[in-house]
DNA sequence: GTATCTATTTATCAAATGATAAAGAAATTT
DNA sequence: AAATTTCTTTATCATTTGATAAATAGATAC
């Protein structure tokens, strides 16, 4: 600030000229720490000194910052979704418990990265319904499959009457919830004193008697 | 907007003054649901609109917006917290379980009002450390004390050597995380494909056997 | 080396923000 | 009823916001 010769403040070199397509990435790759710091309203110039660009050289790549926002929706969100993650939850040649536990292990490390969820807070909050479509896919193209495979392991038909049974999803849904709260406390409040790793084996140890006593009841879910 | 004598936009009537009491608590009323909706960069002048007054008017009854913002937070944090919780979580008089059930019924029923948990992410967002004291005392006053009322009902010494001892209070986490977990798809997402009671149920009773079977272990935690 | 192209900056705008001062209007006091 | 008090509004300010137009400067082509 006071001292423009000392290599100035908190903004990368940024020298000179870019190529438009390296400028454009990262002006996307520094939007999502900025955004995941400030919130959607932060402010256009506060990024640009970030950069180390002026302010209206945004509009040369995206037409308005509502542009920009929605870009970084889409790489935070749909490009870091893992195709593996529903195909490894399927693969029967592992036990389910060796397949929750490196499922969670691989999730989490994608979705409790700080900006990650940041923004999926500040979306949901923002009641952008891409969060709403987020949580959709989580329940179709992982829930819904892990308890299939809960009943397969527990040597229940592959399908009751109803796809979808409802004490069946609840208990998916409890031990997702209960790794997923960890992030919160990590990531959005700052709680240090965890440990993930620990919380995903509990939650699918604690997930898994609980499934096990379900589906071995006399309940013809 | 077109028509001021058609009975005017969403302003509530506010005709003419009010004592001074009343109006900081009209202002303050309604602030909690306009911040909660917009969050707290939500503008002044929205929120006068809203009440029915005029932008400056906040002015005489708080020194800046941050002010009342800060107000909004003590009404919303402190004064819903209820010290039946605490007490009513120790006493034995009642099964454990049904204690667990009916402090989560309650405890449910306050935090997973709308405006209490948007602005609790709101501020956890912004980095608040009020949420970091919030959290804190839900474990000291709520969740250790579980772990503790467990230990009675399996028959266990009131107190390990290690009074926070690690693997214990991670099952309350557990519990807690997928109860609250609930919480935030239901108002954070609009998730109404959810009934509050059986996740309570659901997760009270998982705890308690999860519990059980670490307390009646060969481990002497 | 001059000319052309384009990435970047400077200068600037209109609208919105939090905030203040002075004027007005409804009570209350006398 | 006049005077005083106080709740509320009108007018206004300095900043900050997203955005545009014109000027500059670095790269490439000729």
């Amino acid at each position: 600030m006071t001292h423009p010769t000392l290599s100035a403040v908190s903004a990368k070199p940024s020298t000179k000229r870019r190529a438009p397509e390296v400028r454009k990435q990262e002006v996307l790759t520094e939007a999502i720490l900025y955004f995941a710091d400030e919130g959607f309203d932060g402010g256009t110039r506060g990024l640009a000194k970030r950069i180390g660009i002026t302010q209206p050289l945004f509009y040369r790549y995206f037409p308005s910052k509502e542009d920009l926002v929605n870009e970084v929706y889409r790489a935070v969100y749909l490009d870091r979704w893992q195709d593996s993650w529903e195909v490894n939850l399927r693969d029967d040649r592992q036990p389910l418990e060796a397949r929750l536990l490196q499922f969670y292990g691989s999730y989490t490390s994608v979705v409790f990265e700080r900006n990650w969820l940041r923004i999926y807070f500040f979306a949901g909050l923002k009641g952008l319904d891409i969060n709403a479509r987020y949580l959709q896919r989580v329940e179709t193209a992982l829930l819904i499959p892990i308890w299939a495979q809960s009943r397969a392991a527990f040597g229940k038909s592959p399908s009751g009457v109803n796809p979808t049974a409802h004490k069946a999803n609840d208990l998916v849904w409890q031990m997702h919830g209960a790794v997923f709260y960890h992030g919160i406390r990590q990531q959005i409040y700052g709680d240090t004193s965890v440990d993930i790793d620990a919380t995903i084996q509990l939650a699918v140890k604690t997930y898994l008697v609980a499934a096990k006593a379900a589906l071995l009841s006399d309940d013809p879910t």
